[in-house]
DNA sequence: TATGAATGAGAATTCATTCAT
DNA sequence: GATGAATGAATTCTCATTCAT
């Protein structure tokens, strides 16, 4: 408490700390959120995990509510950062375009499959429905961009309700199957069937 | 002992009193589960919005999740209540048969919407998860028919999968559309678009 | 409600039936209190066991506590009942007057030993120290005797003390002999050491 | 974190305050129990009555049987601190042996005969029989080796069964008598009592 | 800044007792 | 009288959150 002159290392890597602890306690909340579901995973079991005392946690979080948010929010941002928008030009094959599409969006969420499952058995009720919407809306904007761009649009009615048909079937077969029908998404095969899926249905 | 004339059923008092309460106590539950979750329906305000005391709530019910249970057991028993099994012959056309399946699993879906929603967005977290499979039985079975008598089969290298992809996404597709899409499913054209993707997938 | 004239048993016996309604509950509380205890011996459990309302429990026994107590006092009398109070000649020897008097307690013990222990291990919370206390009485009046009429208390500087261990020892080893050593009970080991204990002490 | 010349040993703010909050909650838990038996004395009373958080007393015991178990285990060892083997040779007078060991007993039970009345009074029905048991341990090994030292034994054909009554004589009229005759206790005429008793039945 | 002891509102559940039928 | 459905105070225990050190 008196003159510990140049002891405390100069330039104390503070924020550094402050990440490496958010983390520790990241990773502490997920593994027990995925293997015993958010109500076992109370703030003083994560902070043991994580091997800091709970007055830390709270250092970073304010309530448990904002520890799942990250923890959302993380898994949003890796699984967009998988993502490479999809692009294309008007004459290209429309088999292709979707192909990519639908590739782009197995890959996108192949990228935590034990959180994505988790987060999506537990968030619901958090009244996240959003969160879902949200990681759909890259291949949303792709086959928007695929509806505007060729002629096809002309031929629906109700094109909306076509795109909320083909987002709602793509992103609920891929949820699925990867937790159920791994072998199938890692053959290729879960990709063959939805391109030939999406496809039959816009021509 | 003898002869009371018009002997009505006497509505025995004790089954009649019995049900009513475990009726109401249900109502009191649904209606909780349904505005505010699994998690703010306490047993406590179960029995205080049923307008009854705990302990007749417990007399009824051996735990909390007996009550849930029963939630869950009433709404799948309604359901199926709704649903026709879905019959044909081989040499009718396809298009028919696929719309009175699709016609079926949308009215199995409206049956209770909001407790539809509830039950869909609280139950995974109790492993529940064969709740729901067990509810896409009846499609399951006609589309399985509907494969087995038809030569369609042999154009696909992995039926199977086909009929996972068929299942999940017309599942998914009226699950959400009736929260999300309510004008679609009345006017009918979720129905045509459910239809046609199921059409052009198989054919 | 109307005219049944000549149908119920004239000389309803009432009281008789009363009684049998008080045996039938005492005996479903007596068995549930020596196999589970008296905490898990509940009221409702009891008239369940009794195959009768709980109502008509409360109409004989005002609450849980006056059951436990008639159940004690039945006991009790049952027990004293057994008991023939040992009279003797003070020119008889005192060998045989207290060999009598240990015989007689003993047996006194061996009425209904399960329930003597269950209440030996149940009523001390409740206060009723004296319940014991009684049982002993008339152990404790005849060894007050042999001590008036024999010439034997001169010795003692404080005959009280020396009566109060006899009392308490006899009473005591009988109670533990009866759950812990049944076969020097039957064998009449017991009755031997015991006499000699007391003889030899008092001699 | 050098020379800090007096470093008085801190008295790690820690432990002491465990062992502080400990001791609180036993002490509270001690006096209701002893007051007003183990029925009333619920979780809630015992931390009120320390003065402390409902939640304090669950972070310190895991529920209420530990907190019971902690008090009784407590006493035990209190109560065996207090005694001193005892230890002797073949050709001490009989008589010093059997005084020094009631006079060891007696001392044995008034370490905190509030706590012991009240354990006696209240553990029986937790099935906890072998309490009392462990505290006459070392009665019953004194006794044991005067068994075995002395040519005592060879006079009794069923020694087992003496050895019985001795224990159980000695440990139930101590017990009493800490709690009736408090005046005996300590005038030592209980001791002497005690001693004649065990002295003229052995030899 | 990190800590973790302390908190207490609130949740599930039990059971002696009442009273309308 | 007999019944048993209904009651609700009371009990054990949890967990998000705070704050003194």
């Amino acid at each position: 408490m008196s003159q510990e002159p140049a002891v405390r290392p100069r330039k104390q890597p503070v924020q550094a700390r402050s990440r490496a602890m958010v983390e520790t306690i990241l990773d502490a909340a997920a593994r027990i959120l995925i293997e015993e579901g958010l109500d076992d995973m109370t703030t003083n079991r994560v902070s043991e995990r994580a091997g800091i005392g709970i007055g830390s946690l709270y250092q970073y979080f304010p309530n448990k509510q904002a520890l799942v948010a990250e923890l959302a929010h993380r898994h949003k941002q890796e699984t967009l950062a998988a993502v490479k928008e999809v692009t294309f030009t008007p004459d290209e094959p429309i088999q292709n375009i979707i192909r990519r599409i639908v590739r782009n969006h197995i890959r996108l969420h192949s990228v935590d499959p034990e959180m994505h499952i988790a987060l999506a058995r537990e968030l619901p009720r958090l009244g996240v429905m959003d969160w879902h919407e949200e990681l759909n809306h890259d291949i949303y904007k792709s086959l928007r961009k695929l509806f505007d761009a060729h002629p096809l649009t002309a031929k629906y009615a109700n094109p909306d309700l076509v795109l909320f048909i083909l987002r709602t079937s793509v992103e609920a077969i891929i949820h699925k199957a990867i937790i159920e029908r791994d072998s199938d998404v890692r053959s290729g095969a879960l990709e063959d069937e939805l391109t030939r899926l999406v496809s039959s249905y816009l021509v």
